[in-house]
DNA sequence: CTTATCCAAATTGTATACAATACAGAACCT
DNA sequence: AGGTTCTGTATTGTATACAATTTGGATAAG
């Protein structure tokens, strides 16, 4: 943690998740300077950083904007997701250990636990999703793997949908990962690199369905 | 181009790539500006950049090295080139025009130009493979999968492969790109997709070739 | 009324100065 | 002598000032 630097890229990624700074915002250097109580230098950092993680634009004269994404977009992102995080299950098949094993199994357990009660605990269950994955990811082995897929994994419009799952969805994505523990047990990793990739073509689904009703999603998964 | 921080981005990264900068190299900002001729900040703004290309390597301490890779490394890198730009050449097929076939042409018959004499003239082949592939990346028409693979396109490492190729290698890579050709023509999105896969792997293993004598390259290909 | 041009304001790019931090070597204690 | 701490030096982080560029509108010509 350089302090201000970071402290600004958190700032600045946090408003984009949240929604705080809406697609297709633009954004200034100075106003964010001084909202994050640091000067210019530091913001044009964060900038230059959330710019590769493509949550800012820059135009051709190198004025910022919050990257707004199509359905498109969004698809692309989640093909490139799955065939990359397949991979990744795969790798990590191959390196799984007993320790990671009982992580994950860990990982899973707090997941139904969250998602057991009527009022399912979003919060946990994207936390825990997220930490289950980067288990996966991190098992995997391939810190260019790591870096390609971080600029994916979190994205703003993502984010939000575990919002509008129903009880089904959450039980689906708990019941895959328990289908992973099973793969990776056995150490198939042509499987496990299977269930990944399809889990994250339901999440695409899930999304494009929660976010229909503009127009008849028209995209085929090739 | 915003003048100065560019054409430093551009000297450093051509530092690294000639191999002016070596693997391993402490790089110091002040040194680095006082020889591109300009302040150290753009040098930073470049140092960025080229961090996310993993050309440039940070410490705890933010202090910044060459990059050096392993084979593992670059077989990572490789695999996942392969992977992607597969991918690419699935979705080129399906956006692919009679423009841009027409140059696609053109470049290939460049790069048979290129490598026809006795002595191939190796840096027209280099430019005119890139083109190619850029083309290709193009025309799938993903800005994000454009964003991925630039940083996995340009490695000092294979850089300079392509010096090592024997005649055969030359003839081979080129028609691989005739293949291609065909399946673009033909639009078949799957058929260009194994053979850009095999293309990149088939580059792997003419620089595993290259670089070996050190001990007997392990890697499977998955 | 439309279009082109130019000017003013806003915004980003660069340089420099200074603060904070990390590294290395010397002095000191054990 | 070995290890530890302390201090000077080197390097990076941040702030501010200024230059260059872009944007948007006002104004004037057609």
């Amino acid at each position: 943690m350089t302090k201000a630097s970071d402290r600004a890229y958190d700032a600045i990624r946090a408003m984009i998740l949240s929604g705080e700074l809406a697609a297709g915002d633009p954004v200034r250097e100075e106003a964010l300077a001084e909202r994050c109580g640091v000067s210019r230098t530091p913001i044009r950092d964060a900038l230059r950083r959330l710019e590769g993680d493509l949550l800012i634009r820059k135009t051709d004269s190198q004025r910022s904007f919050v990257a707004d994404w199509s359905l498109d977009d969004v698809g692309d992102a989640f093909e490139l997701r799955a065939m990359l995080e397949g991979y990744a299950a795969r790798r990590a098949a191959r390196n799984m250990s007993a320790e990671v094993l009982e992580q994950l199994r860990a990982c899973n357990a707090a997941i139904a636990a969250a998602i057991s009660g009527r009022k399912p605990d979003v919060a946990t269950f994207l936390d825990r999703n997220r930490e289950f994955h980067a288990l996966v990811l991190e098992t995997a082995g391939s810190r260019r793997l790591t870096n390609l897929l971080t600029a994916l994994i979190e994205q703003p419009v993502v984010w939000r949908t575990a919002h509008h799952y129903d009880p089904e969805a959450f039980q689906r994505s708990h019941s895959e990962h328990g289908d992973l523990l099973s793969a990776f047990e056995r150490g198939d990793g042509a499987w496990a690199e299977s269930i990944m990739a399809g889990h994250i073509r339901r999440a695409f689904h899930a999304y494009s369905d929660a976010h229909l009703g503009m127009k008849a999603a028209g995209r085929d998964a090739a």
